[in-house]
DNA sequence: TGTACATCAGTGAACGCGCGTTCACTGATGTAC
DNA sequence: TGTACATCAGTGAACGCGCGTTCACTGATGTAC
């Protein structure tokens, strides 16, 4: 398989090289249909059709079994994809600010959450919003996950000590907090990862309620509105 | 309308009170059919199937016209019942503790929330999760789903003046956060209103991570995490 | 009180769709000798 | 380099389901005189 690929490469369109074609095409087809699958959860939600899919893309439904074994995985695949996007967003923006700048960088990570999800509505409510009836996520999915959430607690760890409010917790839930510390932020206190995942909680909550309708009617000065409640939590850690 | 109900109170169960008896046989479908679907969505989720009611009900599909304009009509009536079954369980636990212990009822209150939540998580997911695609609320579902906020804003209302935080707004966003006062809170300055919203955005946040999986592996001492996140909630609000 | 008529609940068939998945197959492309 | 064989993508038909909504209808219940 690895061969194909360098066949590829020396090959310079001879036709021996066509299985490094045929693998590069396959890779391109995988990508199409995930594509096209994009579009349709925009407008139907989580209802993915595979016909429809095949439909829009001018081949029979049954050719889609060539790629995905079926509905499921390419639900898997698309969510796997979408932690992924929302994860290199948040580190291209985090990179994006100097390093001791750790207001800076957290208001340009959660900002640039919020905007991929209001780029990507369906994708974030595939992944934030309430489960896919029928479909259980497999356990690579939460390993993707936190890919966005390593970029927050670094941030916080980079500022700390923390100082702020904290609050007595009984041993089972000061291990847990204690087990998520370890996703890359050793050098803060129970208190302050405590602190950092009732920001996290407000983060989503905000772009859920947003993406949601929550605040339809209510807030129209959205941009502004979340700038306020980040920057609340980033008083509020002791960042 | 009016008087076939009163018939059936005097009548006794004469044959002359017939009227008032098929309206409330009617009433009594319409709550059978009610029941019905919310069974259906918690497993189904909100691709809430008419033929599948009327067959667990025992009846042909066609039948249900009789009581429905269509899916979209029963589903607005599930999300008014569940917007008011959440008030009410809110109304209910703030009512059962003393008034002037407006921390005892914000705890209460937000508790009661929760519950109710996890004891119905389909209809929470109907009313507080992704939209269901196809599916436009109309607006008087807006207004139902004010109820149990009333309840939280009152808390406040009935605990100011408070003190904590503040964040400069734009002309714009402050006359927004001053409508959302008049919902019953006139006693609170602009800053506390913004305290009083991010912490709404933190306990549906909070409810929501728990339903939909975002606490799976993270944190299994829920109802303690719970509190304390409406804890730090209360404390940052200034209550 | 008795009877003619109107209302209403529920039926059953039909229309016109949709879906995921399987299977035997054709024909093109890639591989090994 | 040329040829025989293996791999693979995509087809088209079929299986066995599902759905919302409409419509003419039957038969029971309620109402007006």
């Amino acid at each position: 398989v690895g061969g194909a690929v360098e066949a590829v490469e020396q090959g310079k369109g001879r036709a021996k090289t066509a299985g490094g074609v045929r693998a590069r095409v396959r890779a391109e087809m995988i990508t199409e249909i995930k594509a096209t699958a994009r579009r349709h959860l925009a407008t139907d939600g989580a209802n993915l059709s595979l016909r429809a899919i095949a439909r829009e893309m001018g081949m029979v439904s049954s050719a889609l079994y060539r790629y995905f074994a079926g509905r499921d995985e390419l639900l898997t695949a698309l969510i796997l994809d979408a932690y992924d996007d929302l994860g290199a967003a948040a580190e291209a923006a985090d990179a994006s600010i100097a390093r001791d700048d750790v207001r800076g960088r957290w208001m340009a990570v959660t900002r640039s959450l919020r905007e991929w999800a209001l780029a990507h509505p369906a994708e974030y409510a595939l992944i934030y919003g309430s489960p896919v009836p029928g479909y259980a996520a497999p356990a690579e999915t939460t390993a993707a996950a936190l890919r966005a959430i390593v970029v927050l607690v670094r941030i916080m760890s980079d500022a700390a000590p923390l100082t702020g409010p904290s609050y007595p917790f009984s041993p089972a839930l000061a291990a847990e907090i204690a087990r998520v510390r370890t996703v890359g932020a050793d050098g803060l206190d129970d208190a302050a990862m405590a602190r950092g995942m009732v920001a996290w909680t407000e983060l989503f909550g905000a772009i859920s309620f947003e993406l949601f309708g929550r605040l339809n009617n209510v807030v129209d000065q959205r941009a502004e509105w979340f700038d306020v409640q980040m920057t609340a939590m980033l008083d509020y850690i002791g960042v």
